[in-house]
DNA sequence: CTCAGTGTAAAACGATCACTTTACATGTAC
DNA sequence: GTACATGTAAAGTGATCGTTTTACACTGAG
């Protein structure tokens, strides 16, 4: 495996497991099995790790929840915590322990939720026929608490996520969700 | 006022808006002004001031969103962000920077979030006169949901969130939730 | 008067922090 | 065959980590 591929992914796994200011990067070149001297050629500093790790993390994330209905969109996202475990959204965590002072991870977790919001907003329309901010954002609000709630509930959180979402859906079919 | 109130609402400030591994206790005893054995005679440990400030914040919130609506619930947890802004549940935050394996933490994170059930379990009682635990679930996700977008988005994240669940509450009352 | 309790200031503890440097081994390309 | 890029191991940078210790001041109660 390519060096840069697995110092990222290591390090994914430790800063997810320990938290980010916790892991050390002794142990992290350690784990990844490469000298500090390469870490620091490939990734310049601890934030830029960081940084490339999280944006790693937001093309995983997207290709997996690359779902076209609520059904699937929240299965993907049940998928994703049974294989990876729910430590609460990575990219809010980093957020939160830099204190939002570093731009390269506030810029990277921007983008990840605007991605998440169009690819709800496309959904929306797949199920309905037609945008509906109001309803994109009832669902955005069930994936996060679902993410959120994950964490000390398990996977049970996801499928009440789910059938909340399913049943906005509905509504706003039968009588549109302004009524 | 009170040293050990003082210490520990200067701590969760600081834990609040920098984290908590990256608060060291030299700015935490400089900040609330006391010397740093005062500090460990009162709460012995890093550890044992996070969990003071957890369990303080808990009582806190809890006294502060003491609601009987799903409306005045979401209006209290807007006027909390409004005082003291939105940057994440500090309890998965500590969960997440201590990787779960602080025993007082775990517990009165869970404590917490137990609670906050039993609360919204009591106002789904208020508003549909009988219990509905699908329905309470699902109104705990986009209260905690609302809780992580606040962060990224501001309070209009919870008013999304209160308006979804208006509407599945009057869902409820009309038809039933398990119709 | 004295003694216990509670506080301060400041130094010291060894460990670890993020990061840099020095010195040396590769393989590949011109 | 020499120059360059890319890697390693390991020591060293000064700063900061959480925590303890030493030495001293103040206060109220017996």
């Amino acid at each position: 495996m390519d060096i840069r591929t697995r110092l990222i992914s290591t390090a994914e796994q430790l800063f997810d497991r320990h938290g980010f200011t916790a892991t050390g990067m002794d142990r992290l070149t350690q784990a990844a099995g490469i000298s500090s001297r390469t870490l620091y050629k490939h990734v310049g500093s601890k934030n830029g790790l960081m940084a490339a790790v999280l944006n790693e993390r937001d093309r995983r994330f997207h290709r997996r929840i690359n779902a076209d209905s609520v059904d699937a969109l929240f299965g993907a996202l049940e998928t994703w915590f049974a294989e990876e475990g729910a430590r609460g959204c990575l990219f809010l965590r980093a957020w939160g322990e830099t204190g939002g002072s570093v731009p390269e991870i506030v810029e990277v977790m921007a983008r990840h939720k605007e991605r998440l919001r169009q690819r709800i907003d496309d959904i929306v329309v797949a199920e309905i026929g037609h945008r509906d901010d109001e309803l994109t954002e009832a669902i955005l609000l069930l994936f996060e608490g679902a993410t959120h709630a994950a964490t000390y509930r398990g996977g049970a959180a996801v499928e009440g996520a789910r059938r909340a979402a399913r049943r906005l859906i509905e509504g706003a079919r039968t009588q549109g969700l302004s009524s």
